[in-house]
DNA sequence: GCAAAAGTGTTGAGTGTACACCCATGG
DNA sequence: CCATGGGTGTACACTCAACACTTTTGC
């Protein structure tokens, strides 16, 4: 592929990030690939791919979750920055348009992908160790002021589930009372029919009052 | 130019912002461009460039500044978004990314460039108008919690410059008293050597305690 | 009855907001 | 002495942060 084309390529890279199911983790994950040829062979890299010529620059970020199979769950789709230094590929010109992806939860996936926990990557190809970094610094940033918590839960969760989300993210603990008192009170979710049980008390659920990206005038956290 | 080149071009816009030099007018003011040339003859566009093979993006951005005569005095320079739609250039695929660029005073500006109040633009080729919208719209969030207002001051500036910045931006009054508390509470700002004169008591001088871009932890207005 | 998670209020400290007058200079 | 912008303090309302125990269920 890409034999000896000249001029400037654009790809669209995605960082995809869910959160460990296992309970006890905490942890956002985010999906990589292993690089099988060069340049980087052995390497893990974002998903990505270049962007067709008649096609939108959010239509491949689409096109890239797709073909990775179970990737239809993804709620979430922004655009973060765009990375061109021009030896950033050995191979020639590519500048790289970056996206985050979020969904509830981490689909089953075959090699060459891999679920890694995002705050240990392993050694990136490219510049994609920045990328990812940018992208969880955005990610962290509009957890506290916005609702893009949506993008890491399904339609119906508990007050538990969406603190887990700011818990993981933000990778510290927060006041139960506190953050229950500040999710209700600028509207982000509502009461939803039914309760989850377990060998405990049941837990209302609640839904978001919205499903796109709301930019809140209050803070959750500080 | 440009004859029949197939595949995907990439170019930078440039959205150079500064104030209205008129005490009076408390408005921000933006560079325009005005295409003689089809696609949109007679339009305005943002200045802009084809990014060369091996040219950075932020180096293209710079050289569009220069290319505009005295636009030597940009303090600030950050990326915005990357515009891709694939109709957006009737003339084949380009993929714009944008820039945000901050000077303390509109420079002087000859053929076949004018400036106009940001606020109120003349008919914009391309995409061009989004582009705009949502430069401004970032540059008002970052006025919030961060110190870019450097990029619209010079070395040396009295509090209410500043916050003439703030009013022309936010394009709102606010309270001198608690606006002075706070940028210098958060550290913004710090007493430079001299004073202002003018035909009334003389003004203190002040200067950023840094020239870089700092988020703050709280913010000067709300 | 035990384990596990859900759910719930109050208080004190600190911060944000509103507000009006005197000061120093140039002309 | 007048006009112009520069500079300053306080009181009140409100918000934020810290904190621990009871409830409901499954087993």
């Amino acid at each position: 592929m890409r034999a000896g084309a000249p001029g400037t390529a654009v790809a669209v890279d995605v960082v995809v990030v869910s959160l460990d199911p296992d309970p006890d983790a905490d942890r956002p994950v985010v999906l990589l690939r292993r690089r099988a040829e060069a340049p980087f062979a052995g390497a893990w890299s974002l998903p990505g791919s270049r962007v067709a010529p008649d096609e939108d620059l959010t239509g491949a970020a689409h096109r890239v979750l797709r073909s990775h199979g179970g990737l239809r769950g993804a709620r979430h789709l922004e655009q973060l920055a765009t990375f061109g230094r021009p030896d950033r590929d050995p191979r020639g010109r590519v500048v790289s348009v970056s996206y985050l992806a979020l969904l509830p939860r981490p689909t089953a996936a075959g090699d060459p992908t891999r679920w890694w926990h995002a705050d240990e990557p392993p050694e990136l190809a490219f510049d994609h160790a920045e990328i990812l970094a940018s992208a969880l610094e955005r990610l962290r940033g509009k957890l506290t002021y916005s609702n893009v918590a949506y993008g890491l839960l399904g339609d119906a969760f508990t007050l538990s589930d969406l603190q887990e989300v700011y818990t993981s993210v933000l990778g510290r603990p927060l006041d139960k009372r506190n953050f229950r008192r500040r999710v209700l009170s600028v509207g982000m979710v509502a009461e939803a029919e039914g309760q989850r049980r377990g060998s405990h008390r049941p837990a209302q659920l609640y839904r978001f009052a919205t499903d796109e990206l709301v930019l809140l005038d209050d803070v959750i956290v500080t």
